[in-house]
DNA sequence: ATTTGTGCAAATCGTTTGCATCTGA
DNA sequence: TCAGATGCAAACGATTTGCACAAAT
């Protein structure tokens, strides 16, 4: 389920986020939280949201945003994106969705997960089981 | 539509495919191609790929793995794979097909394409169309 | 002969790590 | 107070690139 974002631009929310994630809501978090979690649904990489929180005015070492991201996936509360590129892509929606992947620029939008269904999957491997599917479609501009 | 690969070990195979794909048929790209295209579709990295090579007695330099990979990559030769994960692999079945990922070990297994079928996918932004869709199924132990 | 490919080492890029310092509970 | 977080710079691993040399048509 995805949570309601609507009123996540506070403070109070992004700490709260945070607080129920075990982690502390150290400047440097909140300031990141604030881009994370406020407003909509995000695909960024690290070196993204370092330019981000630093056009902000707010100093927070690349190594910081790098090792946060990790903190904040394993918290749950992103996801990363599985795409050929050399950078890591984290999603802020967290929910069963898909995306499609504009080709030439390597842009992604969301596809709502209730939009798609897949059928005829073969049974796992013995001893296995299925965590997560990801579906990526990828578009080319027509000519 | 997948080649059939059974015939692919001896060197008349593999250089009509270098040449029919535009490339020189020199030593190096023999070497690589003897090991890509003959026998079974595989996953495989540059160091692996080069580290095989290099067992084999045959000299070709880590770069022009590299190189090489891409030059096929580019002919339709092979596929990139997008899982998430800071090294490149490339499939030698290039048909389409959808992979098992085992996540501990990153191990990819083939799910034949025509076993799954997608539905409900909304259609691409204007202008926009779908040039291939990637399914990955990611596996855990069960406990 | 001319184009194309290759090897090597250095450069680059994204990312991680070690460690001293600082900060939040 | 003190575990946990951060910053910095150095380390790292995968990949790319520049350029002199070699091989293919």
């Amino acid at each position: 389920m995805d949570l309601d974002r609507s009123q996540n631009s506070d403070r109070e929310t992004i700490e709260s986020i945070l607080r129920d994630a075990g982690l502390r809501p150290t400047r440097q978090r909140m300031a990141l939280g604030r881009l994370l979690f406020a407003g909509d649904d995000r695909h960024i990489t690290a070196e993204l949201l370092h330019a981000e929180v630093t056009s902000e005015g707010e100093h927070v070492s690349l190594a910081t945003v790098y090792n946060t991201l990790h903190q904040f996936r394993r918290a749950g509360l992103l996801r990363e994106i599985a795409i050929e590129s050399n950078k890591t892509y984290f999603d802020t929606n967290t929910s069963n969705h898909n995306h499609f992947l504009i080709e030439p620029d390597g842009e992604l939008m969301d596809i709502q997960s209730d939009c798609i269904s897949i059928d005829g999957l073969p049974e796992p491997p013995e001893g296995m089981r299925i965590s997560h599917i990801d579906v990526v479609v990828r578009l080319v501009r027509e000519d």
